[in-house]
DNA sequence: ATTAATATCCCCTTTTCAGGGGATTTTTTT
DNA sequence: AAAAAAATCCCCTGAAAAGGGGATATTAAT
């Protein structure tokens, strides 16, 4: 069975690198790829490939909104996430957007073929390290922040105090303080300084780098 | 001028996609690659290349850490960091490490042999958007902590007071407070939670993910 | 040996936060 | 319409942090 394969990545030598691996690979055809998500949506109108690997890091879309909107438009075209990033939650997002995989930059030329082809297959593929890591925390839930408290926790995060926060919500202080305490339960933390640590490790909060 | 080109990486599919790009450069000798730095350094004593193309994160050590190895041990050998971060302390570092050059996954085959062609004869690399980074945060240095001042840090962002972190340590609380001071004059913060947050965009604390 | 940097520790005051309790109103979901 | 969730706001208390000042001892660099 031919699998028509498509990949968006801006890296090129991780395109050119996989078409490479695959060239003398008789049941994968080379569909196309692209190099950012405009790029992969104006190629889907022209031609359907059978499987995309896709980059969660795309320079004008997250994978993740990308692999939504692809399953959305076309619901056959299977989506593998590939990523440098061996994490639970860019793992869970890009799952539960539809991807039927999830692949580290790190696999080998058999990894690739074995995942595409479990995927064609209909199956879903997980690198072994993306398995590993959802074994040992899947007991550990991310906890789900209302759309104040996502508010209040960025501001916190940005070393405000109780009341200059109150003054750019428009709110009361008591209200803050509110917040701030449901905040310290659901990310499980005992002060404030403790708990950016932690949202920022549970993706509940983001930081430029 | 034949440039003889080493590749560190453990993502197969970089190290194919930078080979098969390159494939037809009369000027680039094809030197060998590794997965990671033992095997590196293994190389190394077998033959010398003119240029390595190191990626940043290898598996057993630090792409700074092997940089600075390398150069130690083969001070003729020219390196051009590799990474999917453009981050000014990153950067830095590796040029710190005595790298040559700092290259981006998403450059272009003819950004790779400028690259290549630069760094060959003395000059330094880097890609638009590391220098662009180091142009605009340039006036920004960041802060060199003491050894002392990097624990109580991490102390602080895993949620300890005063009193906890003063016992961990074995020192006074008060001990404890002029560092933490301290760390707020250099960091530039407010307070201890919008610390935690600018320590982090900063490389200054690690996170899990 | 001298100088500079780091580490250690203290005083005081004020501000801020965290813990515990409570409630009503508004919005969303069923 | 009823129930659930979110948002808003308050009371009180004590703990903790932040701001300002100071100092000496130890270690590292010159």
């Amino acid at each position: 069975m031919n699998i028509k394969l498509f990949i968006v990545d801006d890296h090129y030598m991780v395109v050119e690198g996989i078409k490479s691996l695959l060239q003398h690979e008789e049941s994968i055809i080379w569909s196309g790829n692209a190099k950012n998500a405009a790029f992969c949506l104006a190629e889907l109108c022209v031609q359907e490939p059978d499987i995309i690997l896709m980059d969660i890091n795309l320079p004008d879309k997250s994978g993740i909104d990308l692999c939504k909107e692809v399953k959305e438009k076309y619901p056959s075209i299977k989506i593998i996430g590939l990523s440098t990033f061996n994490q639970k939650s860019f793992i869970n997002k890009m799952l539960e957007s539809g991807a039927s995989g999830y692949m580290l930059k790190n696999a080998t030329k058999e990894e690739i073929i074995g995942a595409l082809q479990i995927v064609e297959q209909g199956g879903t593929y997980l690198s072994r390290e993306a398995a590993q890591l959802l074994k040992y925390k899947s007991e550990i839930p991310v906890p789900v922040l209302t759309r104040r408290e996502k508010e209040v926790l960025k501001l916190i995060a940005d070393g405000l105090t109780n009341t200059d926060i109150a003054d750019r919500l428009f709110l009361s202080t008591s209200t803050v303080v509110t917040h701030r305490k449901n905040l310290l339960l659901k990310i499980g933390a005992h002060n404030s300084a403790g708990m950016v640590k932690l949202a920022i490790e549970q993706n509940l909060l983001s930081v430029d780098n």
